[in-house]
DNA sequence: TTGTACGCGTTATCAC
DNA sequence: GTGATAACGCGTACAA
């Protein structure tokens, strides 16, 4: 009874035609109207389904892109992730995931399983490997990076303007009365453009930089760079590199008996999806992923056609909430004393 | 120069052997050593790449097992996700994922989809498809559960022990001294299944059962739940189906002015990452949902070996955190006052 | 130990 | 409009 799965060759035997018009009925191609009918009873009635394995073989495509991400508990990889499904999903394609843990061995190996796979083309999100051992890796396969954290070859990219949400981010503290701000770091390439942004946010407000404290791009690396950090006097406010940080900066602060945002102002970066519920809200920089998966997904697909958009920028945008407030003690008198900073448009 | 990708033919040719001598090289068969040499230099300089999918098609099986999962945005699910990775990556095998977005069509197709790619087996989170809609669906190809939201029938599932969890939750209130305990539930299956629960745990302790609110299983869902319980007088403490709800109870409670834990205790269920940054820190239950993924990765691959384990429980643990704490105005002395309530063992 | 030849399920190219 | 038939890239009898 448990047959194996009917095949064209079934469903032509029932539909008494060729395999070739089954082939045509199926993909859309000229049939009898009778023909037709026949062939789909009897589809319905055995049950069958195409084999896309075999279908990929003879087309040469896949109809599948592979998507590497350094793991899927981040909030942030999964909207990017359902970015590129939703460009995937509009032309019948599908994504593949694999994930690397942020191990570069990882990630060549979820490579390699997804060009044996034949996947169309290849979207890898934060990809640590150096530009030739991509290269070896890709061999030839579409690729297009969100957020690489390795160093830029020719391929298409996504990446968040993280100079534009670092400076809306610390202007938002200096308009509030701050003039005494510190910094949070990350240790990722990410992590160190947001520094020097902020590095150059800060002289371009005609400031000292504040301390800056770097750490993993944890809660606990935030915690203790905290630690470091609200040891220091006057810092009125703090940003940090990434939402995750300012939570353990929000809980070192706690443990000192520092209020957020009376005694020190918080901000954040990601806008993760609790970042909301924290105590207080998290002012943020909220990075749009969804929007980015949808762009790297388009750009592969795409890539051959516009051979010269190597880097696309998105643009973040401030969230601001509970976490960061005017200084109780501002050493200047407000707002008003931020002059000299241009007023962007 | 850009070639099409090389074959096994290629691989032959430029070492001067047969494709059979060279797929046997590859797979680990009887090959002389000069022949493998010569072969491994030829695979080496070719950059050749085995071709799954014809593999595939000639072996019939893809060495991929799919999962289903309602999104990619919730780290329970990451969690599952990762479980499964863990038992295929032992196997040599890998996991393709496809998302739901938990609605019953897009779970048809996704199996659709799944099948297609010729799928050794499915496993399927928290589904929803009527009995006789899923086994149409999947059609032969064997399938396991996690926690799944429709109807049981015969097919292996991998579930929560909820009452267990329940109940070491309701257990933990009435140790600290409380009495009246209310409910957020929620409206899936496993969030009827937690209700019944705690109703049971209740009657167990010879209590009244407190006040009881259904909603989603959101933020949103559980601070509207919350709205109508704090109304309730007595309520001390309050147990919730689910960590994602308990925090919109936390945001109602502290609307209302209510201190928790000392107003009123909250508890949760899941564990979800952000649990323990939320302040207070949630008490909760803890699902180990990666084990839970392995367990079902185990039983999609071995189902054929042993037909008759159709329902796996998985034990939760309590997580006892800041939320919860003795009732600031207890009904009764003490936990000395709690006798009757069996230990366990 | 090695090579030949067939088949996996499908699409595409022809004649008809 | 329809039906043979040759690929697609690989594994695996079977023969050598």
């Amino acid at each position: 009874m448990s047959r194996s799965r009917p095949t064209i060759h079934d469903v032509a035997r029932e539909a008494r035609a060729s395999i070739a018009t089954v082939s045509r009925a199926l993909n859309g191609g000229v049939v009898s109207a009778a023909a037709l009918a026949r062939i789909e009873t009897a589809v319905a009635r055995l049950g069958y389904r195409r084999n896309d394995v075999a279908r990929g073989l003879v087309t040469g495509r896949s109809g599948l892109v592979g998507v590497v991400v350094p793991d899927l508990m981040g909030p942030l990889y999964a909207q990017m992730a359902r970015g590129i499904e939703d460009v995937l999903d509009e032309r019948g394609m599908h994504a593949m995931l694999v994930t690397d843990h942020l191990e570069p061995a990882a990630e060549r190996r979820a490579i390699e399983l997804l060009r044996g796979r034949q996947v169309d083309g290849l979207v890898l999100i934060g990809s640590r490997l150096p530009a030739d051992a991509l290269r070896a890796a890709v061999a030839g396969t579409p690729v297009a990076h969100v957020q690489r954290d390795g160093p830029d070859d020719g391929d298409p990219q996504v990446r968040l303007d993280d100079a534009a949400g670092v400076r809306a981010a610390v202007r938002h503290l200096l308009d509030a009365g701050h003039r005494r701000i510190g910094h949070i770091a990350g240790t990722r390439r990410d992590g160190l453009e947001r520094r020097d942004a902020y590095l150059a946010a800060m002289a371009e407000a005609g400031l000292e930089p504040g301390p800056v404290e770097a750490g993993e791009f944890t809660e606990e690396g935030g915690e203790a760079a905290a630690e470091r950090l609200l040891g220091q006097r006057d810092v009125t406010a703090v940003f940090c590199a990434s939402d995750r940080m300012a939570v353990g900066l929000l809980h070192a602060a706690r443990r000192r008996g520092l209020a957020v945002p009376d005694d020190v102002s918080v901000v954040g970066f990601d806008d993760l999806t609790w970042a909301r519920y924290l105590h207080p809200p998290l002012t943020t920089v909220r990075q749009p992923g969804r929007d980015m998966g949808r762009a790297a997904a388009r750009l592969v697909l795409e890539s051959p056609f516009d051979a010269a958009v190597p880097i696309l920028r998105v643009a973040p945008t401030l969230v601001v909430r509970g976490s960061s407030g005017p200084p109780s003690d501002p050493h200047v008198t407000g707002p008003a004393a931020r002059a000299g900073a241009p007023s962007r448009r």
